[in-house]
DNA sequence: ATATCGCTGTGAAACGCATAACAGCGTTCT
DNA sequence: AGAACGCTGTTATGCGTTTCACAGCGATAT
């Protein structure tokens, strides 16, 4: 019932949800680092980069299988590599994309050539002007055609972007079509199976999170406390 | 240096931002279900709705000053309206959008007209075919003026819709205007004095997390554990 | 009138996560 | 060569949050 309760199998161990996405991000900031051609890296540095504590940082690391030198630290794509085994992927994963509004549209933007491993392959939605066509190059199907693309291309990932009103019965449909896990960007908590994994990301809530906090006293941390 | 350590100083309590995200939740379902005629509510039932236990429900809103019946549960409005007091507002809160891409103008719409108590007042950006127009009923400026900009209409809440290269210098444009807390939706994290509160939205590393517990083994809770 | 029921509010326990603290070790400096 | 330094991996501690468990109570039913 717990919203941070998937965890990950691994070998005898369990990793946290939170676990998992620092990793995850780690390893965006290791692949950003390569490319700018560093090639070690403290903890101390990419704490820095990811926002969190080295002992965290180095903790987190331990799921890995990759020891860093004391002297060197990390040598960055390595340690890039061995993050990306531990995720498990290096295959492709299809993803599709529900409704083709303006979100839906940005995040196509979003993801033209991003991420090479994630991709969208399909665009649904009911608008009949929007659908069989073709989006970024991604073509667009009626939402009623869900099983059949699903099956077809292998998806198991949804992104949802459609009104609210929509999104608990879209995602139901999108369920009942095969797919395993979904993002959601509609302001509603979606109800769904307990084997199916639901992310929300609640714009709304999370500007008023922002204004909140703009309103409150400062910090009592002074600048210099350890 | 942890995360999650803005805090909220009510008589003497203080309130965790987790507590504080889920009482903003329950605001806008109590506001639907308000709008949908209801009048009273069990925990038990909003908590599904909110996807918490009924514990924690009746746990963050001891924080509010309102008890509801055993036998009604919660009136709708009223602890709609107690939990508005505990989280202050009720003053309009002037909001900037920097970036006005794909991203940008989807984050627009989203809020159109959707948050009365929150609303865009000014949008920058650096291209100039994109500053000096109105967008959506909201003026545009470059990124230059915001100073001037934050300090006329009292803005102190921004959202960074620009790419990651682009993000930190424009962050530390808002702070140096003024701005007080921001949202972040470059795939950066953002380094800022302790007193400016950040929050990221980074669908990047969302969409990696969902994707990964998609590959997951399923659930190993069964269907009618309590 | 009394008993029963189901919900609320809350103290207390359990759990998970982040922080602190330390042992080990390769390198550099004296 | 020996000592000192700074970083890593890991164990132990502490803290915050969630969950459990129960007392209190208004309403309804008998």
């Amino acid at each position: 019932m717990t919203i941070n309760q998937a965890r990950r199998n691994v070998g005898r161990k369990t990793v946290s949800e939170l676990v998992v996405v620092r990793l995850i991000l780690y390893r965006r900031i290791l692949r950003d680092l390569a490319f700018s051609g560093t090639r070690y890296v403290f903890s101390h540095q990419l704490a820095v980069l990811a926002d969190v504590t080295p002992e965290q940082l180095r903790r987190d690391l331990m799921n890995v299988r990759y020891e860093g030198s004391p002297t060197r630290g990390y040598e960055v794509v390595i340690l890039e590599e061995r993050i990306g085994v531990f995720l498990d992927p290096a295959t492709t994963q299809s993803v599709a994309l529900v409704g083709v509004g303006n979100l839906g549209r940005a995040l196509f933007a979003y993801f033209l050539g991003r991420r090479p491993l994630l991709q969208i392959v399909a665009a649904f939605d009911i608008d009949p002007a929007k659908v069989d066509r073709m989006i970024n190059g991604c073509p667009s199907y009626h939402i009623s055609e869900a099983r059949t693309v699903m099956r077809d291309k292998g998806i198991n990932v949804a992104m949802i972007a459609v009104p609210a009103a929509a999104a608990q019965s879209v995602a139901d449909t999108l369920v009942e079509a095969g797919v395993r896990s979904l993002l959601n960007f509609a302001d509603v908590r979606l109800r769904l199976p307990p084997d199916v994994y639901v992310e929300h990301i609640d714009i709304g809530v999370t500007l008023e999170k922002v204004a909140f906090f703009a309103r409150r006293q400062a910090t009592a941390k002074p600048p210099g406390s350890p």
